[in-house]
DNA sequence: CCATCATTTAGATAGTTGTCTAAATGATGT
DNA sequence: ACATCATTTAGACAACTATCTAAATGATGG
């Protein structure tokens, strides 16, 4: 839970994420819709990958990095739990 | 929204709603329950107050800290938007 | 193989943040 | 008023992080 709220912290990377909804992208594709360079879109796609948030696949010269909705959805239910009485997740 | 996910991004922050979760608390009580300082406490509790998911109330000498749960779940709510197609929040 | 393209890694720097100690503020009861 | 209790504010410091430039890695096509 930790590892996901620091990465969903920084805004960069929640546009970054907004991104990926559409459809899946290479790191180039994202670093296009920043003024950062590519480095720093790589540390921070490194932060959202060791968050679980996006996945990476090689394709060829690219990397195409995608959504796992699946851990955003569960950190969403965490979240909700949080202020039901009793609840302790 | 930022400010709310920078407030809750740090673990002492998100303790310090738990233990409101189950009832209101003086800024002593909620540090007696950490081992840093009372200022440390005061600094959190200010940023929390900053991201209104805290209410402060003086009651004589102490000061007596509330959830305010209704932008905590506005915030929940905001984020279950993030993965629906077409939602832009 | 080699030049090139796409991305990451390494190392440096500036800004932010969590923590501390010490001092200031605010409220109370005698 | 004054001593005391509860909390905050100010200032300093270490750790972390977002960013950069430069160099390294990985993959491709000729």
């Amino acid at each position: 839970m930790d590892a996901t709220f620091r990465a969903l912290a920084d805004p960069t990377r929640r546009e970054i994420l907004k991104a990926l909804r559409e459809r899946d992208l290479n790191a180039g594709d994202i670093g296009a819709r920043f003024s950062i360079t590519g480095a720093s879109i790589s540390h921070h796609l490194n932060v959202l990958k060791e968050a679980g948030l996006v996945l990476a696949e090689r394709d060829g010269r690219n990397i195409i990095y995608s959504l796992n909705s699946t851990v955003f959805q569960q950190f969403v239910e965490e979240l909700l739990g949080f202020f039901e009485v009793g609840g302790d997740k």
